[in-house]
DNA sequence: CAGTGGTCTAGACCACTCC
DNA sequence: GAGTGGTCTAGACCACTGG
């Protein structure tokens, strides 16, 4: 594999030997083997879950060093979409884990320490929609296209905390039933992701506060007019694709949303 | 350098041979160096702004090789304590720069793209009480210990859009007044680290909605009880060390706090 | 025990910045 | 051209996991 800007033929090229006539732009080797990882990861080769490759088996596929793979494996990790356990092997993040809950949960509850936080989910409606213009626009796809509208509730202890409309190119979803939904234990992403192949990676939010109207109100149980927290999350799949639209309201007088500025 | 918890003794050792009899814990050599570095920014030998070292340097200077001064180095750029740039040198990271602006100051105008948002700013107190219990306890000092209180009101296209109460400790911050506040222009952290050298390093914020009180309607031109953002941050400095509390209320008419989940 | 990722070294050359 | 960080290689040994 030699330094180049996209198409990746499989010859190997020491690092010193440049080819002799200047190219137009480079891109350094482990970031071609990150896409080329990322690819294995969008085209379903490996799952999420599954173990990829050892270090030393995709430096010999890939014709580099393993210090190469190495760095290309580094940053995906940074990037949560693989981990590597020493002495196990290296796999394709998932969200059937309990660690990584707290990435997308961002509620807490006000007495500090580690409590446990049972969740208990209702569905309020699960059906099939054209898309308005800005959630159409948002989504990446025509007005007018169908979506999969989820509506539901989340209750933290009895207490209603979350209202939250959600939304997804209905193509990707299809056979996504409101009784599959209430069959499911567990994370939506983690649904998502076993039964439709659509891994949720990284997201885009923004934050609110507005004051609920008399439906939000009762379904939340807190007066009308009460401060509520408006959150608008855009979730994206491998490859940057816009896959998820939610919209959210979350009750905060016995929560708050915990974020890290770092 | 050899593998060892805490000490270190400046002597070379290869990485094959270990020293005869088993000790403790070892942590990695770059985790020794990377604690090195960071005590000599901690003590102010190398100030934010300034260049540090070349790694080939560092290397000679800890007895280790390059490369292991490299994955230091990586790991405190990864957590913006350093910031690298090829042909120039390794520097310490700084408030003073554009670019970093937004990784405090997360409110976004509703206006989609990089609209250059003029910020006024309005100190509307600067002075020493008495810190109260839950103040004095997140800032880690003694109940009745001084604070330095600041209160303000951030503006942005003439519009008021946050109202804060800062606190500090009032002993890293002496010969902060009003005055001086108010002839700086930047943002805060800036002023907090040239002339306090008290670097901000990485904040937790606990954020809620709330409904707005009568003065707070006030100072932000909003009705009584329309519903804000209210922001708690904590700051820390080099070492975890709390230095900073801030409680913000954002109005979110025209902006939304903007946040990324990854 | 074999196999995995984790650390460390030494040395090469490249890309960039500044003088 | 000298000096910096950036990339890449090759090879060694360590630490951990599992059968």
């Amino acid at each position: 594999m030699q330094r180049m800007a996209s198409p990746l033929p499989p010859s190997h090229q020491p690092a010193g030997s440049a080819a002799g006539n200047a190219a137009p732009v480079f891109s350094p080797l482990y970031q071609q083997i990150k896409a080329l990882i990322t690819r294995g990861l969008q085209s379903g080769e490996w799952k999420p879950g599954e173990i990829i490759p050892s270090e030393a088996e995709l430096a010999v596929r890939f014709g580099v060093s393993q210090g190469t793979v190495r760095k290309a494996i580094d940053e995906l990790a940074a990037e949560n979409l693989l981990i590597r356990r020493q002495g196990r092997g290296t796999f394709v993040s998932t969200h059937h884990e309990e660690q990584v809950k707290f990435r997308f949960l961002r509620l807490v509850p006000d007495g500090e320490p580690g409590q446990t936080l049972r969740m208990e989910r209702q569905f309020l409606a699960c059906h099939r929609i054209r898309a308005t213009a800005d959630v159409a626009r948002t989504l990446g796809i025509k007005p007018g296209d169908m979506v999969l509208e989820i509506r539901r509730i989340l209750r933290m202890g009895g207490e209603p905390v979350v209202y939250e409309d959600i939304y997804l190119q209905s193509a990707s979803f299809r056979g996504l039933t409101a009784e599959r939904l209430e069959r499911y234990q567990g994370p939506l992403y983690a649904l998502f992701e076993s039964e439709f192949g659509t891994r949720m990676v990284r997201a885009e939010e923004k934050i609110r506060a507005v004051n609920a109207g008399e439906q939000e109100a009762e379904l939340l149980k807190v007066p009308a007019g009460q401060a509520l927290l408006s959150v608008e999350r855009l979730s994206f799949s491998y490859g940057d694709q816009p896959v998820e639209l939610r919209r959210g309201l979350y009750s905060t007088a016995h929560h708050y949303y915990r974020n890290a500025l770092s």
